[in-house]
DNA sequence: CTGAAAGCGCTTACAG
DNA sequence: CTGAAAGCGCTTACAG
């Protein structure tokens, strides 16, 4: 009668004369044993019929679900889709169904739905992407995950959240901007700009400060004028670009908070006729897949993406030994490629 | 006593003094009318212990699932990702929830995936990217889709599938191809040389046929040593490239069948010193976000892709007023850029 | 309008 | 080893 009639696990066990238990116990049970005759049967019938368990039935019966949701910003960013992908492959290797929401950076969405991914019952949920430092979100998503991880269920994060009470994965963020930084002064710049994302992100407030201080051990100072905020996009990054250059580029060095916005820094550079690094050095952060394909090749600090959305997976989905928060930090490896020079070598640019 | 405690929908409705029937109707029933005094006391019950509904009880009870299903090859080829970013959207403004897959082009595993989707009874079911053509492949994959589309689930597909009766979103890959050739043609191009995907995937096999056919409109002939297979990634595009080069790179123009391969095949010519356009000009096919910020620029057939993404998650949502297959063709637009000129221009070049 | 009860499709002690 | 039965947490006719 209703559209929606799927073969049940009864029908099998009728079509193999047994009962609806031992249908159970050889089609899903563990390792338990079942006359070989009784067996056969019943995968028989199981094949003939196509059947499927169904997953809700089995998850409300007490079978542990199979399913663990990752909410992330937005899957089409090159740097979340080089950690899902880290993710997948781990989820796929324990048979696990991963539901994935974008938020599209809207926190009131982030938290929506980890409420869904709560009422799914999903065994474990994965926070990828930056927090954001705001008292009422921090108190709203705490709020909806103590109830989940009361109920057992388990949640690891990527990146800084502040207040959060899970397992996490954190990028050297400080750490691998003031390494840059040092790099950079080395190579003789003095004068920086930098084009950052949103404020409210953990991940670009980490990044700044590490720049700043990094750039501050060689007493360089960096005036709030020359950083720009933008879309934490390529056009963002564009639009920052040109703000810049608007407003009359004197810095011989800009850093790009995100790979991505450095990809739309560098386009507006070459629209505007301006060579790099002949006349402005580039930096971005991230080292995802592409930049080193981009002409000039980004400078950039490298993460572990790949890594990072496994060692998350993997933290989700084991049990903690004691019941105390585990770390684990990713390292960030400055690696200078071609859209780096000396600001000396301008002169000698085409 | 079980980790798992939830707080359950009894639990609210003895902390607010009715009936789990009256909990249920003002906590998800739909717009049926309960007194005020007692909607009152049941949402201030939930909203008080942090109640969540249970999807599993509530999908076994007979609620329409809120879950979609998504099968891709990979999420961080950024093809996908941009696909999958339109499926995103819409499945947000649905309130639905999408369970990922990545197959990273097992088909085996596509198969498996579409039977823990069916088991999870999603609502509707998405194959994004090629299909295989392969009989055997075909058969396991329309035997798992038949009882899941005889039950009332929904299927839509990307790209071509053979035999497969679902509604389906189709790029426009073959004329593409040959408009692309055409307009290779007009700038003067004889020789070409083809970078390949794996001939299994409708996709290559498409636009293998429609870039060959539009040079036979020419009379111009591709031979199959013009061709080299590779893997459809970037490494892929890479390491067939340097094949090409190795055998003594003959052609004027070479045509990637993907926009990934392209970019590989870009940095495999940019390492042994062979300027593009200069003295080979590169094309490629989808226009991915990246490929207008290669220096140079990527020359290639523009599909909309966050439409198709939108597109096909529509289509699986929608009814079907027939009960025939609809199919939506999506148009693909060449778009030349920098990466291709004319033959002749090689002696004027650097 | 509201409550008691059946039923969704499984799994898992509990008895044979 | 195998079956009958209870129970998972909801929703929805069916009666008041």
């Amino acid at each position: 009668m209703s559209a929606r009639s799927h073969v049940t696990l009864e029908e099998i066990a009728r079509a193999a004369e047994v009962s609806v238990a031992t249908a159970s116990r050889v089609l899903s049970g563990g390792p338990r044993y079942v006359r070989p005759q009784l067996r056969d049967r019943v995968e028989a019938a199981a094949a003939k019929l196509a059947y499927t368990p169904n997953a809700h039935a089995q998850a409300l019966a007490g079978g542990a679900s199979r399913t663990v949701g990752v909410v992330c910003h937005d899957v089409s960013d090159p740097y979340f889709a080089a950690i899902v992908r880290g993710v997948m492959q781990v989820a796929g290797d324990n048979h696990l169904l991963v539901m994935l929401a974008s938020t599209f950076r809207d926190a009131e969405r982030e938290i929506a739905y980890v409420s869904m991914l709560r009422a799914q019952r999903a065994r474990a949920i994965l926070l990828i992407g930056s927090g954001f430092q705001d008292r009422d979100w921090e108190h709203a998503m705490a709020t909806e995950l103590a109830p989940y991880l009361a109920g057992g269920g388990r949640v690891a994060a990527v990146s800084r959240h502040p207040n959060l009470p899970v397992d996490c994965v954190l990028p050297a963020n400080r750490s691998g901007a003031a390494a840059l930084a040092r790099v950079l002064l080395s190579l003789g710049h003095r004068r920086f700009a930098v084009l950052s994302g949103p404020p409210v992100l953990t991940t670009v407030a980490d990044r700044l400060t590490g720049f700043r201080n990094g750039l501050a051990s060689a007493g360089v100072c960096l005036a709030d004028t020359d950083i720009v905020h933008g879309p934490f996009t390529r056009d963002g990054g564009h639009a920052a670009m040109r703000e810049l250059i608007s407003r009359g580029l004197r810095a011989t060095c800009v850093f790009a908070v995100t790979d991505v916005m450095a990809i739309g820094a560098l386009a507006a550079l070459r629209e505007h006729g301006i060579a790099v690094p002949d006349e402005v050095s580039v930096a971005g952060f991230d080292d995802i897949p592409i930049v080193r394909d981009l002409t000039p090749a980004l400078t950039t600090v490298a993460l572990p993406l790949l890594r990072i959305g496994e060692r998350a997976m993997e933290l989700a989905l084991t049990e903690d030994p004691g019941s105390r928060r585990r770390v684990y930090r990713a390292a960030g490896e400055v690696v200078v490629r071609s859209s780096t020079a000396s600001p000396s070598d301008r002169r000698a640019g085409t």
